[in-house]
DNA sequence: ACAAAAGTGTTCGTCTTACACCCATGC
DNA sequence: GCATGGGTGTAAGACGAACACTTTTGT
C-alpha cells in the first residue's frame, strides 16, 4: 500500500520583458509559486492553470512538467515532500511579482559573451574539481572550458556543480558559501527552488530550438527584431539576425505579415508579423531553430 | 499545508535481447514494477536502484526520470495516487520476467516498414478524427500520413491518439475497445502502465539519438553489427549500415577495437569493439547518432 | 564457386553559417 | 549626411545519405 506523503506543486511561470526573462517569486527568501496539490481537479496541468489564473492573476499559454524532486530534507519540514514542478509561459507581464531570472542566475547572461563571473566560477570549479578527473571533465563542459564551447543549455549542470562545490546559496539546508574566497552567486531562495529554476531555465532553452513556443511569450503584433531579442533573452545568447530572419520566414507559414509597421525602431519601419493561430499544435514541432553565430 | 497523498515509484527498466526489446513486467494484467517510496532512501534515484537490485534482481545503468502521473482516478483507488515514473537501463538479461515491448505495443515496431497494423490504426483514427482539423493534424503527424514521415519517436503521440479514440484497453479505467470494428491492439496492463511503457520507449527512443545509453544495454564486447542491431531493435526502425559503422567510429573515443574476432556471424568475422570506460558521463554527450535510410 | 556479412572510399545534395550588400527612416 | 536598424542574395563548408565496391569467412 502506497504510503502517504506530503504532496506540493511549484511553478516556474516566465515571461520575457523584451530585455530579459522574469519568472514569477516574491517573500523573503524569494519563492517560486507553490501549493498543495488540490483534490477537486482531474489533472495536474489543468490544476496548475486554474491555480495560476486564481492566485496570480496570470493566464498560461504553454505548460510542461519539469521534474519531480522528492530528496528527503528538500524542504525544511522532517520526512519527505515531493514536489511536483512545471514550466509555464505567459506573455502577460502584469506589474508586480515579477523577478530578473538572470538576477537569480546572474552567471547565465551570455549575450555578451560569457560573463566573467561565470569564468570566476569555472576556475574556481577548476581548483575544486583538483585530481578528480569526473568533477574537471563535468566542470570544463558545462562552462565552456578547455576544448568545449559555453553551451547555453546546461543550466543545470552548470547549478549543482556549483551546489556541489558550496557555491551557491540555499535556504534553510547547507552552509554558507565562504564569501571571502568565492564570488558573489546571487541570492538564496526557498528551499531549492533556484535548482527548480534552474530546470526550469535549462528545459525552456533546450525546448525553444526545436518547438516554437516562444510565440506564447509575444505580444499578438512584433516585429522580426523583437522576436530575436526575445529568443536572445531566453537563450542568454545572440543568435545571426540574417539567418535568424530566413529560419522564421521560411518556417512556411508559421508567422504572416499583419501589413502594418512600427516606425519606433530608430531606423527603417518594421514590418509586423503575427504567429498564425490556424497552425495547430501538432504541426509546431517543426520549432524556431534559431542560428547561432559561430563563437571560438 | 501540503496535502497528504498516496505515492508510488513505477519503473520502465528496459533491456535488448539482440532482436527485440523486452521490459520487466509480471502478472496479469502485466503490471511494471511498482511500489510505494521507501521512506529510508535519500533520493529517488537512490531507492529505485536499490528497491530493483533488491526485489526484482537487476543492477541498473543508465536511470532517468520520466514523468509523475497524477491523475484523479489513475489508479483504481479512490483519491488520488501520484506515480513518480522512472526509465531504468540494464544488460543483465535474467530469466524470467522480461517481455517484449512489442508484444505490449504491436504497431511500434517498423523494422520492416511501417507496420500494416500501424496504418490500420492510422486509417481508423482519421474516421474517428472525422471534421476535427486538430485531430486528423495530430493523427497524420503521429502515423506518418500525407506529407510527414513516420517519426519512430513519437510513440506515446500515437498512444495517447489511440487512448482517446478509446482503441487501447486500459484495465480498470474506460471501456474495452469494441471488438468488432477495431484492430487488436495488444493487451491492457494494470492501470495507466502502458501508457508509462509508452512514456519510456519515447523517451528511450529520443535519448538514443543523442546520448550513448545504448552502451549500457550492449555486453562488454560486441561487434558492430550487434550494436547496429541493439539501435535499431529499441528505435523500431533500419538504419544505414556503412554511414552507421562511421558514426560509432568517428565518435572519436567512444569505442575501440578489442583485437578479438567474432567468427560466429556467418560471414567475414567481425571485430570485437568495447565501450571506453574511461569516457566519463559528461563527455558522452556526444550521442549516438544513427543515420536513417531516407525512406519516401 | 558462391552466399553472407564485414568493411572502405567517394559522390551528391541539403542545411547551416557567414559574408556582402542594399533599403528606409530619424536626427 | 550619417547613424541605425530592417531586409535580401549568395557563397563556403559541414554533415547526412547514398552508391559502388572490396575483403574474409563458411559451406
Amino acid at each position: 500500500m502506497p504510503s502517504s506523503i506530503a504532496a506540493e506543486l511549484v511553478a516556474v511561470i516566465v515571461s520575457v520583458d523584451e530585455e530579459s526573462p522574469r519568472v514569477l517569486a516574491s517573500g523573503a527568501p524569494a519563492a517560486l509559486p507553490h501549493g498543495p496539490l488540490e483534490p477537486q481537479h482531474r489533472s495536474l496541468q489543468a490544476g496548475l492553470r486554474a491555480w495560476t489564473r486564481e492566485r496570480e492573476g496570470v493566464e498560461l499559454g504553454f505548460v510542461e512538467q519539469l521534474y519531480t524532486f522528492a530528496d528527503v530534507g528538500r524542504s525544511g519540514r522532517k520526512g519527505r515532500t515531493v514536489a511536483i514542478s512545471y514550466l509555464g509561459l505567459t506573455r502577460a507581464q502584469g506589474e508586480s511579482g515579477w523577478v530578473d531570472v538572470y538576477d537569480l542566475l546572474p552567471w547565465e547572461d551570455a549575450r555578451d559573451g560569457v560573463p566573467a563571473l561565470a569564468s570566476q566560477l569555472g576556475e574556481t570549479l577548476v581548483g575544486w574539481a583538483g585530481r578528480d578527473g569526473e568533477r574537471l571533465e563535468r566542470t570544463e563542459h558545462a562552462f565552456g572550458l578547455g576544448d568545449w564551447a559555453w553551451r547555453p543549455e546546461l543550466v543545470l549542470q552548470r547549478y549543482e556543480l556549483l551546489w556541489e562545490a558550496g557555491l551557491v546559496a540555499e535556504h534553510g539546508a547547507g552552509s554558507t558559501p565562504s564569501s571571502s574566497t568565492a564570488p558573489a552567486t546571487g541570492p538564496a531562495m526557498l528551499h531549492d527552488h533556484r535548482r527548480i529554476l534552474a530546470t526550469g531555465l535549462a528545459r525552456l532553452r533546450s525546448t525553444i530550438q526545436y518547438r516554437p513556443v516562444i510565440f506564447e511569450l509575444m505580444p499578438p503584433d512584433f516585429t522580426l527584431g523583437q522576436l530575436q531579442a526575445t529568443v536572445e533573452a531566453l537563450a542568454g545568447q545572440r543568435v545571426h539576425k540574417q539567418n535568424f530572419r530566413r529560419t522564421v520566414q521560411d518556417q512556411l507559414g508559421l508567422v504572416e505579415p499583419t501589413g502594418e509597421t512600427d516606425r519606433s525602431t530608430g531606423g527603417r519601419p518594421a514590418a509586423l508579423y503575427r504567429f498564425r493561430s490556424e497552425v495547430h499544435a501538432e504541426r509546431r514541432h517543426v520549432g524556431t531553430k534559431f542560428p547561432r553565430p559561430r563563437t571560438r
